[in-house]
DNA sequence: GGTATAATGTTGCCATAGCAACGAAAGGAA
DNA sequence: TTCCTTTCGTTGCTATGGCAACATTATACC
């Protein structure tokens, strides 16, 4: 069985193919597989960014560089999750962001310009299911961007977590849930400082709003 | 001439269209022209949301609901500009967001599902062009929502601001240019109080930093 | 087990920025 | 012109949250 076809690392542009599909479909996207060491640099700022890549195991972090050379991150892609496909798409001669692995990891590089090839899709199924999937993976990457501008939109420490959880929950549909991230993370996530997050959570389970342990929290009301 | 092909609609997806081009395209989208009072609802929250729409004239707003009903604005769309490409794609059900027309608005509805359909690109090179903008699009969205996301994780007024103008400068390709914000859209855009917008603003011209005049800005380093 | 390292929580200090309440300036319409 | 509305700027007050410094668990590795 084809490493990418584990639940854990199944990415939705694979989703229900089998085998030989799978295979097929890695050649059309000409995926190259690499390793990098810990803190190795995948792609630097100001790199030309023609394909995406997948990971297969570990973790990359994508950055953004910053005018006076300050770093944002963006993403925390693991395993069986994804990263670049905008910019890989538009083909972008100088990306402005960029990627390192914070762990240990294998990627799969797929080229993107794939999806802007000219072919008749009743000869090639596959070939549409692919470019249905990656269209619909932006367009959900998006939505989920607007989740996050949802939240750092708001004024307050208090809101914003409120909002998070609110979206959890609408995620999750259930109060209690685990979300992936430990609270440093979060923090980035959320745009706050991470010990004024641990006390506004603290502050919430002693008002009895919420209650948590690590990375699970259960919503009281 | 048709109304979209005047400079300031030029919208990406009709870009270098001729006039047949440009209402092949519009029948094979569906376009469904529709007006709308100042005021009035174009889409709630909670309905389905099977086409994008395209700005006429006039303008509309998008906002996101939010848990307790506090409704937070996503998007401010002028003349030219169009919104929703994202959930129409996805054929959305249940929209998270609603929209409704800040003036008296003209809109052409565009109906998404053209760009899962199975055509054979070799036939019909108008669809290929289309379909390629369409995807080039939502990449597009994509990167300057993470523009804004790097904006709003800035801590800090002066470290927003400083991250705006460096993305203005740089988008524009010069240190004088004009923003597309009145002072309050852009404290929402930034994602932060009018007034301290204003003051924060006086103070870097103070130091000698900007000069501005309304929405005219220049950097003076 | 023990020790090192990482993850998380706590607390005090104080700058930042939200908020309210104004005033000033700039149109628009009569 | 005058009146009205909108946009923008100013200022004082004060809560929020960033920051530093430290305490307290977890977790991993030997």
């Amino acid at each position: 069985m084809h490493e990418l076809m584990k639940k854990n690392k199944m990415h939705p542009l694979f989703a229900t193919l089998d085998e030989g599909a799978l295979k097929e479909a890695l050649t059309l996207l000409r995926a190259v597989e690499q390793r990098y060491k810990r803190g190795e640099c995948l792609r630097r700022a100001g790199d030309p960014f023609y394909s995406f890549g997948l990971v297969l195991s570990g973790r990359v972090e994508v950055y953004m560089e910053d005018f006076d050379g300050g770093r944002m991150m963006m993403a925390s892609v693991g395993e069986g999750d994804s990263f670049g496909e905008s910019l890989a798409y538009l083909h972008t001669e100088e990306s402005p962001v960029f990627v390192f692995a914070a762990e240990d990891t294998r990627v799969v590089w797929l080229d993107a310009s794939f999806f802007k090839q000219a072919v008749s899709y009743q000869a090639a199924p596959l070939s549409f299911l692919l470019r249905e999937r990656f269209v619909s993976l932006l367009a959900t990457r998006a939505l989920m961007q607007n989740d996050r501008i949802q939240i750092l939109s708001k004024a307050g420490l208090r809101a914003r977590l409120v909002t998070f959880f609110s979206q959890c929950e609408h995620r999750y549909k259930s109060k209690t849930f685990r979300v992936p991230f430990d609270r440093a993370s979060l923090a980035v996530y959320l745009g706050v400082n991470r010990t004024a997050l641990s006390r506004e959570l603290s502050r919430m389970r002693s008002e009895g709003i919420l209650d948590f342990y690590k990375d699970s929290f259960r919503l009281l009301r």
